[in-house]
DNA sequence: TCATAAGTTTGATTGTCGCCCAACTATCCA
DNA sequence: TGGATAGTTGGGCGACAATCAAACTTATGA
């Protein structure tokens, strides 16, 4: 019934926050779980085609950068969005993060950069 | 008189931005534009202990990101916070990480987590 | 024209990241 | 107790990132 560590709201750090959104697989998870509230593993694995070794890394990122709170429960980790300490420490930061999330990419392509 | 490419106000990547932000050089980098306007590199490289080439590297990264935009001015390279397109794009994401380098880090110092 | 200044590019090194495989731990249940 | 389930850990691999040094490009100006 060991729960995993995670840091207090007060060491939560921008740089660490910011690098763990800074993947595609995790920021959209971030969005899921805003989306969805608690989650276990096996179900946010059934529906992404990454390995789930791969993905218990990425629970492990998250975590660790104080973006989620993990849960033990019997045999199963109930992992949650830490969205008051997030929202305390780094006010509007992950509002605006599903928000562009969630904002339509734009359809009128231009051309993009070079070197 | 060749100005550097940078990317469209519509082909910037939520991932990339945050990516480019996830580095404690560069996102300070970014407040202190924010704070100051543009700059040249000489001066930024004047109050930082980092190579000129490491600055220089990145630069670009924010540059590619569309955070920044350069221009060339004679032999000196001005570099400017891509505020607007970025607020256009991903609206209170800048504002809310301006905000959370500002924030005081809570000196109440609590126990960090483990792995 | 030629030295100097402002930055970039290239190369090398070192470290980290994302991924998967295999093995492991821990829990449930029959 | 033994098998199945849920998820983590450690190892290995290829790709990428951060850093510095040396060489290069372009513009200034004496």
């Amino acid at each position: 019934m060991k729960q995993p560590l995670q840091p207090a709201t007060a060491d939560l750090r921008l740089v660490d926050v910011l690098a763990a959104l800074a993947d595609p697989t995790r920021v959209a998870l971030v969005a899921r779980l805003a989306d969805l509230g608690s989650q276990n593993c096996t179900a946010i694995n059934n529906d992404v085609e990454v390995h789930k070794t791969t993905m218990s890394h990425h629970y492990r990122v998250l975590r660790e950068a104080g973006l989620t709170e993990t849960t033990v429960r019997g045999r199963e980790r109930w992992i949650d969005l830490r969205r008051a300490d997030l929202d305390e420490r780094f006010p509007g930061l992950i509002d605006a993060v599903l928000t562009s999330l969630e904002a339509p990419p734009p359809t009128g392509q231009s051309q993009s950069s070079g070197s």
